[in-house]
Formats: structure tokens, sequence, C-alpha cells
RNA sequence: GCUCGAAUGGUGGAAUGGUAGACACGAGGGACUUAAAAUCCCUUGACCUUUAUCGGUUGUGCGGGUUCGAGUCCCGCUUCGAGCACCA
């Protein structure tokens, strides 16, 4: 029988689905194994040859594991909110549920025919009432929480509620946006509004006045990591800063332990150091500064305590609150119409253009320490959102203090030993300290930091400011907490209405709120987010139903919620899901988690470094806090795959002409590059005809060959339609089938590293996989597996390749366990070895990495199980012993001779054996032997 | 600017401090064939030498060092990629 892969994987694909292979229970007996892929968005263009590279690698880790007896989980879903489908609604009226599912079924489609193992049964999507109910659930948890510094651990909003009724703010240490004060009589006193406005400083689901990221382009606020360069991710549209009130997620309460979180765990160091920047953790000191003659006193935050005495200037922040009360009457104008400039500056003209600017408030503040006064200035080099929004400039040694005393013409006040500070400031954090002032000029207590070195007077600053009590220690952290509300309609409604302007959580048995069908997707004519066109979108707290706005009250009946949630609110728990999907009791039943516990090994894009993976690390040690998910780091092991990009062609037209010359000859000619579909390109080689028949305007083209033949350039871009560089699996299946494009992806080169795409290699791996089924069945066709003992020599080729491919495996070193397989292919099939026990185990051995052939020829060696069901083939040493080792004997790096020493030889016998050697007799090239090295990798050093 | 990672033939890429370039593509040559496809065999880092074999020199971004021995370890650069970036 010839190899006819697209009967074979028909065949075994339909078996699969049939006996429910791949579906997995849970099994107290035996040793589970969580394998997950990142979720993808099914989007409208279908999968590229570089989306399925993760899935195979976690295919084959799963069916390797399982086939060494893990009780393997292997889901996968689909992260089906998202803003495609909504800005396609908008153009074109299709509801985007609707091109969600087309565009669903279209993934389905595609990935069944490369022969994933996963379990289908547990499919999640995000966009399902029954999953994101939970969604919804751990929102309005978060709702009903806040994060308590000392244990550090969220609890539940009314133990702080109570702890206010007995004693106010006193000694409070919990995570909050600003630091309040009130006992407990004014907290009683406070109105039911006031007390909800006062909770939200401490929720970690809350509601603020922040500035937000706002896309006019999108209609809807973003989040930080949805922002690059001052355009939105998605679209490239502008983005400005904007006051809203939104619901937010004190993301911000977890970053000490999403920072130490990161020792656990097993990623890359890339990807936990993207993390760390992110997390931007800073020790430092906060510092009071008295207003020259003003009781009024504001702090600053900096890392370089040790400088204070180099304090020249503060500087605030345009958008602080400070600079209204800071500004003098004489200067009100000025710093009015400053203000106003920066606020009309995007972030992109801030990031493009860093001109110094800045306005003199007209205030003085006092150094604490030395009781100068120093002018108060303005400048949007200082940000608000970070520290207390001003700080003390030190001129002499922060090259953006230094930028600014300069344009300015202020003072600039060396504080280290031999720094010249005439050209530049000297930031580095060494040296010896000069400068400080004479005891007798200090405010109370003597601090002198000559002659300590930066670290030193550091330390020393930070003691003297706690001593004195004129500030205190503090981290600081650069993280942000999460904007959560979205001016969108193709998301989670929030479960929230609102009466008087309180926000209410509906009772837990009224979850999931379906999102409501809407007459348009578009903003309200009023600026209403899209749900402010759904007619049925109030909450009659009565009977507990959704009912029609009209009958709003707010005695009853109040309004719901228009904001919907981000994408990231669906993608940060779905794991947990995947465990128990359908559970309609609770997100995952505790006998459930606690068998899978967390995933074993997720992959994925490092795109996702400072979104998703921060999210849902996030969003598990909260539900962990809640006593839901059993460990507190979501996903034990990440691998991040590397891009697939496109390797784009070009054809080279000469100007004004309908004529294309070949490359080697294009630089005779005035050309212009054009891209070419790669699809009708082989091996750089253009295939004229279909050239021609591809776009009607070359129809008439002419060619300039060389050779007879048109050759293409070629360029790596990112795949995409526009380069006419995407390649299809679909169509890489139908001419080679799923396990060469399997193999042929692995082959490529190492998970992790990102690589163009290139299908002429792709014929390699096709002819091993013939080459592989000849091993079974002769050329007439007819199979052909004898029960003859293998030989030795075929043994050892057998268990080299056991050996290096579960190494492999488990290295995630997939290119090298293909090639290993090709060698010993080759090596077999040279040696016509066709003998039952070796192929039974090189069958075994080949399941994870092509499972449709392995399935058919485990069938054919009379086997009645699946092969993903055998054992996974044991690796024996003995078969690769030798009788004799042959030692290459070198000097100076070159071997000279070889010579054959029996396996066990002490370096004793072979030193003594080459020093007595006919060819060297102790000598070699006239000159004595001093010394004999023996190597183990079977090489003896000589050294004259 | 700070942090992390990388650099090996025409290409993708192999090498626990131990014979660099496995494996594959591409290229060249050959066998089979009317021809094509398919299959199989040989050559393939560069340079020198030779009719050919044999042989030699050189070679892992650059410059040093450690070592009997360095693609691999250490120090100093260069280039490329990624992350953060007026974060005080």
């Amino acid at each position: 029988m010839d190899y006819n892969f697209r009967d074979i994987e028909c065949k075994w694909q339909k078996r699969w689905a049939e006996n429910g292979t791949y579906t997995v229970i849970e099994d107290e007996s035996r040793k589970k194994f969580y394998v997950l892929n990142m979720f993808p968005y099914p989007s409208g263009a279908g999968l590229h040859v570089g989306h399925p590279l993760g899935y195979i690698a976690s295919d084959i880790y799963a069916r390797y594991k399982r086939q060494c007896g893990y009780n393997v989980l292997n889901p996968m879903g689909y992260d089906a909110y998202g803003l495609p489908a909504e800005q396609y609604a908008i153009q074109t009226g299709q509801h985007p549920a609707v091109t969600t599912v087309g565009n669903i079924d279209r993934y389905r489609n595609q990935l069944d025919k490369i022969g994933f193992s996963f379990d289908w049964s547990r499919e999640v999507r995000t966009c399902e009432p029954s999953y994101y109910r939970w969604t919804q659930w751990a929102f309005q948890k978060m709702f009903g929480s806040y994060y308590d510094n000392r244990l550090r651990k969220a609890q539940p909003i009314e133990n702080l509620i109570a702890k206010f009724e007995e004693s106010g703010t006193e000694g409070l240490d919990v995570a909050q946006s600003e630091e309040l004060e009130f006992t407990a009589e004014q907290w009683k006193s406070f109105s039911l509004k006031e007390q909800s406005d006062l909770l939200m400083n401490y929720r970690i689901a809350f509601q603020a006045e922040t500035m937000v990221n706002w896309c006019p382009g999108l209609g809807t606020v973003l989040a930080n990591d949805e922002v690059v360069d001052g355009v939105s991710e998605r679209g490239g549209f502008p983005v400005e800063q904007k006051k809203m009130r939104q619901w937010c997620l004190r993301v911000s309460a977890y970053a000490q332990r999403l920072l130490d979180g990161l020792d656990t765990i097993d990623w890359s160091e890339s990807i936990k150091e993207t993390q760390r920047n992110w997390i931007g953790r800073s020790e430092g000191t906060e510092m009071r500064f008295h207003v020259k003659d003003s009781d009024f006193q504001f702090t600053i935050f900096t890392t370089r305590a040790d400088t204070i005495f180099g304090v020249t200037f503060m500087v605030l922040a345009p958008e602080s609150e400070l600079v209204r009360t800071l500004t003098t009457k004489e200067q009100r104008e000025e710093v009015d119409r400053y203000v106003q400039k920066v606020r009309k500056r995007t972030e992109r003209e801030r990031i493009s253009d860093r001109k110094v600017t800045g306005v003199f408030s007209g205030s003085y503040a006092i150094n604490p320490l030395t009781e100068e006064s120093v002018p108060i200035w303005i400048s949007d080099y200082v940000l608000a959102g970070y520290g207390t929004g001003a700080i003390m400039a030190v001129p002499a040694h922060d090259s953006r203090d230094y930028a600014f005393a300069k344009h300015f013409g202020l003072e600039i006040r060396p504080l280290i030993e031999g720094c010249d500070v005439s050209q530049e400031s000297f930031d580095a954090k060494e040296g010896i300290m000069i400068n400080s002032p004479r005891p007798d000029q200090l405010r109370d207590g003597c601090l002198v930091l000559n002659g300590l070195t930066v670290k030193e007077a550091i330390a020393a600053t930070k003691k003297y400011v706690k001593d004195h009590n004129l500030g205190r220690i503090k981290v600081n952290y650069r993280l942000r907490d999460a904007i959560f509300s979205r001016q969108r309609y193709w998301g989670e409604p929030f479960p929230v209405y609102y009466d008087n302007g309180i926000p209410h959580m509906l009772p837990e048995e009224c979850l999931p709120l379906e999102l409501p069908e809407v007459s348009e997707f578009k903003p309200t004519s009023t600026g209403e987010p899209p749900l402010g066109h759904a007619r049925k979108w109030a909450f009659d707290t009565a009977t507990g139903k959704i009912v029609d706005k009209e009958l709003i009250d707010n005695k009853t009946v109040f309004p719901l919620e228009l904001n919907t949630m981000p994408g990231f609110a669906g993608s940060s728990a779905y794991y947990l899901r995947y465990m128990d999907p359908h559970n309609d009791k609770s997100l995952v039943s505790a006998a459930t988690d606690n068998y899978w516990k967390c995933v074993d090994l997720y992959l994925g894009g490092s795109e996702h470094a400072t979104g998703h993976l921060i999210y849902s690390r996030f969003w598990n040690k909260f539900l962990h806090d809640l006593g839901v998910s059993v460990v507190e780091e979501p996903f034990s092991k990440l691998i991040n795959q590397g891009m697939i990009q496109g390797r784009s062609n070009f054809v080279y037209r000469i100007k004004d002409t309908n004529k294309f010359v070949s490359l080697g000859l294009k630089d005779q000619y005035d050309t212009t590059p054009l891209h070419v579909d790669v699809n009708i390109v082989s091996n750089d080689i253009l295939d004229i005809d279909a050239f021609k028949a591809w776009r009607p305007e070359y129809q008439t083209a002419e060619f300039i060959l060389e050779d007879g033949k048109y050759i293409c350039g070629w360029a790596v871009e990112k795949m995409s339609k526009s380069m006419y560089n995407v390649v299809n699996p679909d169509m890489i299946i139908e001419r080679y089938g799923a396990d060469t494009l399997r193999m042929y992806e692995m082959f490529l080169g190492p998970i992790e590293q990102s690589k163009p795409w290139d299908t002429n290699g792709i014929d390699g791996c096709h002819r091993f996989i013939r080459k592989f089924w000849n091993l079974f069945n002769n050329r007439d066709g007819s199979f052909c597996v004898s029960d003859d003992a293998p030989t030795k020599e075929e043994l050892k080729s057998l268990h080299k390749l056991i050996k290096k491919v579960t190494e492999d495996i488990e290295n995630f070193s997939y290119n090298t366990s293909v090639s290993a397989f090709m060698i010993c292919v080759n090596e077999l099939s040279q040696m016509k070895c066709n003998k039952r026990q070796v192929l039974d185990i090189l069958v075994r051995l080949i399941a994870p990495f092509t499972p449709h052939i392995a399935e058919e020829l485990w069938e054919s060696l009379g086997h009645n199980s699946t092969v993903c069901d055998s054992a996974w083939p044991v690796f024996n040493s003995e078969y690769l012993k030798e009788d004799n080792i042959t030692y290459s004997i070198s000097f100076n790096g070159k071997t000279r001779f070889t010579m054959d020493f029996p396996v066990g030889a002490t370096q004793q016998q072979i030193q003594e054996a080459v020093l007595s050697n006919e060819k060297t007799q102790g000598y070699i090239a006239g000159k004595p032997i001093r010394k004999i090295i023996v190597v183990t990798n079977k090489i003896v050093n000589i050294v004259l």
C-alpha cells in the first residue's frame, strides 16, 4: 500500500472523534498533567501556518505525557469578545455574535485537520453566558473585597466597614487610592452616598475619576498595555488623556506578590524581566516640604534621599492638585496658560517632542533639613500619576533636572567628589559624598554625609528622615490599577445597577446578566456607550428581573451599567473553567480544582507579557485569597513560542512598463519591487503562467529571464494579506498531509525563536515520512514486517533514538528530535530493518509528532488499542555499549592517530599504552611526551 | 539611557569545555527513465596543493584572557532584536 495521507488522516480524525479518544476525566489514581495554549481570538482571516506552531508543540508534549502514564488535560476554547467583530458590526450591521460563531466554526474546521489531542468537550467561549457568568461573579467578589496589607490578602469589605464603625481609619494598613483619615463618629455621620464613595477608595473593583487613555477613533478607553507609542494597539488610532469615571481593578495592591511570585515559576528570564519592569518597584523616601510663608506642606518621593543637600528647586506635575494651591496671584495667568498648553498635547506629541518647558509657580519650598528656600516650578517632565506628582530637583545628579536647570538658569550643586557637572549631570549611584552643610546650618540634629558612599548616604538620610519625622520610607510601584470599563457593545456586561448614583451589585442568583440586544452598535447620540440603545436594560429589585428601561422609577426599578468589560476580563480565569466547564454552581468545584491545581505547561506568545499574563496572575491571586484557586501562581511553566514571520517574494517591474526583470539583472534597469503572491513562487522561481493569471493587468506582462527562469527577490516580513505572503495550513495539509505539517513546523527551528516560514524545506520532512512508511511496506505495497530478532546495530540505532527523543521532548527541543528520527530511519532503512520489535517501538516514539501515520501503522502491527495510549518506550543503555572504544590520539588540537581500547580501560592503562606505542615510543616530532590527558570523549591529548 | 537576549556555510539551524557545521533545504554531478515525476548514490564553509586521491592552511561578529584544548567560560567592544523609558 502506498502512503496515502489523505485517507489515513481522515480515517483517524473521524475515529478519534467518534470514540472520544481525547476526552479526559478526573482520575485520582493517576497523576495529572495540565497542558494549555493561550486560547485564540477567532479572527475573520482564519489560521495561517504561524498560529498552530504552539498548538503542535504543546500537543506533542501532551501526547508524550499521556504515553508516560499521566492523566493529561489539554483543552481548547475561544477568546470570543473583541474589537474586530464589533468594528465589523458597526460597518455592516452584522451582529458580532454571528460573525464570531462563523469565525469559530472556521477555526475549528482548520484545527481539526491538524490532528490535535484536544478535549473538545471542555471547550469554552468567553461570550457565552454560562462562561461569563463567572467573569461577572469574580468582578462582584472584587467589588466586595479590599486588600489588607498586613495579612497580604484580600478580605471581605464588611470587615472594613465594621472597622470604620468601631475606630475609623486609625491604624489602618490597606491598599487604597489615597490616604484618608476619619473617625468612627465621622464615618457614621456620612450619608449613604458619601460612604459608598469612600469605600471606592478601598474596594478591589472600584469606580474612580481617573485620567484614562481615551481613543476617539474607537470611542472607548484603553488599558495601558493596549496603547503602544501613543496610538491604539488595535487600529492605530491616536489616544488622548481624559478624565472619566471608570471601573478599575486594584491590581497595584498585588504588586509585591506579583513580583515575588515570579521567583517561584519557571518562565523565561526575559518575560520575567518584562514583568518586573512593568511592575517597576522602586524603594525610596517620601519627604515633606513646607511652603514658605504658609502652613501648607506637600510630599515628594525620591530614591536619592542622599541628594537632599543638592536640591535647588522643586517641580510639580501640571496635572497635580498642588498647582492650584501653590500658584501665587502674580503667576496665575502664566501658569494657567502653561497648564492649558500641556493638556492639549497628546501622549504622542509628548513622546516625540521632549523640549524642556515649564513655568514658575511663584511659591518657595523649605528644605526640611537646611531650611533653605527653593523655588517651586511646574513642568510636564514630572508625571502626576507616579509618586506624589511632585519632586525635589537635584540638577547635579539627575539628567532631567539638569536639562531643566540649564534651560532656566537654575543653580547646579554637585555633591559627589570629583564629578564634573559642567556638561552633563552625574547620575550614577557611586562615588563619595561632599558638600554637606556644616552641622550648625542644619535644622535639628546633625547629618553629615561627607565621606560616605552614595549607598551609605541614602541609608543615613533615610534613617534621619524617619527619626526626625520628616517623612517616611516608601516603596513605589509603576504598576497602575487596571481600567476595567469599555464603552463598547461586544463584551461582558457589568452586573451592576445604580440607585441614586450609588452602584449596587445584582444579587448573585440573578447572574449571568446577559448582553442585551441593541438597535445599533455605535455610541448613542448623547454619547452614551452602545448599551444605551438597549431597551430592556433596567433591573427590578422586587422581582430580580431585567425589564424595559421605561419602567425605571428609582424605587424598585433601576438603570443598569452601560459599560462593558475589557478583553482581558474573560481571559483571566479561563484555565480554571476548563477544569470544570459545565459546573453551574461554581466557577470550579473544590475537588476538581484540587485535582488539576494549575497549568503545568502554558504556551503562548510573549506579546501578552504585560497584559494577559499580569492580569490573570492578579486575578488568580485574588481568587486564591477567596479560597477558589488552590495554587497561587496559575502557570508553573511558560514557553513563549516565537512568531512565524512571512517570507515575501518580489518581482521587479521596469518603471513605466509592464516588463518584469529577474532578480540577477534588476540592477541594470530602473525598477520598482512589487510583492508577488508566495503561492505562485517555488524556490524563488516565479510560475509565469500563474503570475499572468493572478491579476488582469499582468496578463500581457513581459519578462526578462535569466537561465530561462524568472528569479524573485525575497524578504522576511510580518505574515499578512497585504504582503501576499500568507501561507494557509489547509493548503499545506492538502498537499503534504497534517503529519508532514506537524513535523515541519517543529523542524523549522527552536520553538521559542521567531523565524520565517519557508515552504521550500517541507519536502525533506515529507520524504522522511514516506521513508518511515516504507520501513513497513514493500515497494509493491505489501505490508512486510518480520518477526526476526533485531540485530545489535538495529537496537543500538533505536535506543540512541529513544534516549535523544525523550530528552529532547523534555527540553522542548523538537527540531533536534525530528533530526534524530531522520537519522535513525535512514540507518534502519539502509540496514533494511523491518523487525517487529524495532518498528513497534519506533511507532510509539513518533506518535506524538505524527499521530495519524502512527495510529495507522500501529493498527497494521496488529494492536487493538490506540497508540496514544501505548507506553512510552524505555531506554536501555545496554544496547549502546561497545566492546572497544576508538580513541583519537592528538596533540596541538589535531588528531595524529587512533588506538582501540577495551571498554573500561583505566586512565593509567591508556596512558601507558600511548607512551609505549610504536608510533610514539615516548616521543613525538622528536620531543619527549610530557603529559598525557585522557579526555572522556574518546580523545587522548598529548602535551609536549 | 537602563534591562534582557542573540550573532555559526548560499538558507533554516546542530554541537554536557573535547574531531565545528549534525539534520534539512538549496546548488552541482551521476544512476534509472523516450520524457517528466518519483526514487537512489556522490560532492557541497573558504583557501592552498594535486590529474585525482592523500595532504595542508584557515575558519563560529571584533579584540584580549583562562585552559593541554574555547562556538561554549572570563574581561572589553561592535552590530542586531526585545522590553521599559521624562517613573524622580
